[in-house]
DNA sequence: AATTTAAACTAACAAACGTTAGTTTTGTAA
DNA sequence: TTACAAAACTAACGTTTGTTAGTTTAAATT
């Protein structure tokens, strides 16, 4: 072994260390699985069911993941991160509550044709993550409604908003744009530009 | 055995295939059950976990009940029935569009009220029946969309409501009732009358 | 007091589950 | 061509699952 094979020794130690590794496969498998996990929740899907979606056999998934738990992990993490991020910019951002808030829905409905499948993991499966990744997505979780809830909140105070109770406000918002990946595609399909200025009017202006 | 005793005979018979049989401890399991599956879904909820909540053994269960599926079913028939008897009273009436919508949003929130645990089952757990259940729960689904997509294209058409999307109308109204039963009575808890009104008003008339 | 019914129990089953160990195949780089 | 790593395979494991059979206990009726 001469000296300028360094880089051949070190590059296979590296990637089998570093994330590179099967990331092509592993991403295939998360991205199966969270279609699974839509349709019948993560329960009722099992590690056969996923290897056959994926004309494989079970027991090969564990080359490229640690676990069904890591898969689950990963897919509802994700959504979790974007959305806090998203929550993270608008707060900075100096603009009045009205504002805010579509810039909230907005990015809610862009998340949602990103992810539809990792969405309907984090609002239907989050109960069965475990130890740090539960109780990181349940704080994200109660923190972006707490945000949320303080911009109505402000925009009432400011009288940009009517004396509604906050709570149903921020829930029929948070309702419509968290199951928003069961319908928006359903029937004809929408432009997403038709789909956000009608979701904005509908949930600022009503419908009378 | 004498012919006035013929009642003494019948009776046990007639009970034992009527639904009158143990009637209490049945409803008991369901509502048990009914419980535990809001908080994990059907599929992470065992018969061991419904009898070890009712402080029984797994096999005494089937000494009132046929099988988990029945338990589902039982559960998920009786709300879905509900929501269909009051879409019926809705179309039946002669009023405008908006009375009808108003009606509907009432309706929905005395069944949250009555069913918080029946709407989570019907809501997240209905790919789970079989058979003619889950194809009578499907179809008593897209009818119940299907009226009350008529009754908001017919408000449009007399211009009784905004010119929107009208699956952006129907679905943030239907996702703000279906998952209300989730969020209702969580913090302040609030008086039914208020819930009503405000999400009444939200729903109809906006934030703005 | 005797009998019957309701509702619990113990014990066990076959099937499905997530996962591991060890082996073979396949593709790529030396 | 050889060598090696990636990614598939077969076979099996210990658990958990829904469910059944047969038995015992408790309460109600005769």
């Amino acid at each position: 072994m001469l000296w300028f094979d360094l880089f051949s020794v070190l590059k296979p130690i590296y990637v089998s260390l570093g994330q590179m590794k099967s990331s092509t496969r592993k991403q295939e498998i998360l991205t199966v699985a969270a279609r699974l996990f839509k349709e019948k929740g993560y329960k009722a899907v099992s590690m056969r069911d996923i290897a056959q979606a994926m004309d494989i056999k079970a027991a090969s998934l564990y080359n490229h993941i640690k676990n069904k738990q890591e898969i689950l992990a990963t897919i509802i993490l994700e959504v979790a991160e974007e959305f806090t991020r998203g929550m993270s910019a608008v707060i900075a951002e100096e603009s009045r509550p009205i504002q805010k808030i579509e810039k909230i829905v907005e990015k809610h409905i862009d998340i949602t044709v990103r992810y539809p499948n990792g969405l309907a993991a984090l609002n239907n499966d989050w109960m069965h993550l475990e130890n740090e990744d539960l109780s990181a997505v349940v704080k994200m979780r109660e923190d972006y409604e707490e945000n949320f809830r303080s911009i109505i909140k402000q925009g009432i105070l400011e009288k940009e908003i009517k004396p509604r109770h906050p709570e149903v406000i921020l829930f029929s918002m948070l309702s419509t744009l968290r199951t928003m990946y069961l319908w928006y595609r359903k029937r004809d399909a929408m432009e997403i530009s038709t789909l956000k200025r009608d979701t904005l009017a509908v949930l600022l202006k009503g419908i009378v």
